[in-house]
DNA sequence: CGGGTCAGTTCAGTGAATGAACTAGGATGG
DNA sequence: CCATCCTAGTTCATTCACTGAACTGACCCG
């Protein structure tokens, strides 16, 4: 997507999002990041990315302060992509779409549930709690596997999610 | 973005919703549909979108049953754009994905402001109310335009948002 | 030294977006 | 009755972005 080449004349605040968050891929490496992956090699082989758009893609969220790029070893050096502040708050709008997509997309049932896990109660519109009825942060939401899950995939952060995982914690 | 051609691998709803509305222009479309708009030269206007792209998103906005084209006139024959009940339900991540950008991404302040008719009061995070605390339908918000609206747009749409304006109310 | 891994960059080919011009049905006005 | 205008598109050449494959470079292991 022309990113400031054309949104520009638009007075709105989805399309100054939709300027960063619009472009293809975009949004599923922040649903990734989510999940905890964090290696540039991982959302390779999750994604299915061609190599050269995920590099542009995230370096474009780095620049925006969505996410961070951090050595997390020295020899050899390695880097990893994790979610900023500005980049966890993205949990809302990424679940209402994929909670659009589940009911309207989705013949085969949910992929993925989120349960709140002090709760310990399934998450519904909102990202609220459908027990406690607060707002969830992604902190404390755990992913499990839906039934309408894919179980074919081989890749490590699909065979990571086929249990019960802690959002933003390390994947795989 | 690649339509059923790429995103095809990924288990996961988000992926499903991005296939359609992942699309550069696409979700501002739905936008505008929301605040009321429904014919072609009004979207072409408000969102200075190429008339070729405008023609596909639509199209395919129809294929997907998000929206419906019927004619409104018989002479001369004329067709608007009307949103289904499902595109109706993309009130909630539209909206997150706007608060997520005037929050991060705004300088200048709210540009436009939704407010819960029936409670008179302002809508919250995840599409509620913060006075009734009830989930909101888009029906039942109007729009006002904010401190940080952009005041010197002339097509017909803009013009009409200066004042408030009931969303899903056809516009101009 | 040879082979392997990870994290990218480079590059040619393809497909989509863009803007301008064109089309078509009907209304409007003199 | 002819010229012009309006709305809603389609067509087309150009430009741009995405794609997949190959390549690079830093480092490790045996």
């Amino acid at each position: 997507m022309g990113l400031g080449k054309n949104y520009e004349g638009q007075d709105c605040s989805l399309a100054r999002s939709l300027e960063l968050l619009g472009e293809r891929w975009t949004l599923l490496i922040v649903r990734d990041a989510l999940y905890g992956v964090r290696r540039y090699g991982d959302f390779l082989s999750h994604l299915d990315i061609p190599r050269a758009v995920l590099s542009q893609r995230l370096s474009a969220l780095v620049d925006a302060g969505v996410m961070e790029r951090r050595r997390y070893q020295e020899s050899p050096p390695r880097e990893e992509y994790v979610l900023t502040g500005k980049g966890k708050e993205l949990w809302p709008p990424v679940l209402a779409l994929a909670q659009w997509g589940e009911r309207h997309m989705s013949a085969a049932g949910p992929r993925r549930v989120f349960r709140h896990v002090p709760c310990d109660a399934p998450i519904g519109a909102g990202a609220t709690c459908s027990v406690c009825g607060a707002h969830v942060p992604a902190g404390e939401v755990e992913i499990w596997p839906g039934p309408g899950a894919d179980l074919t995939r081989e890749d490590p952060v699909s065979v990571a999610l086929r249990g019960p995982h802690r959002m933003l914690e390390p994947l795989p």
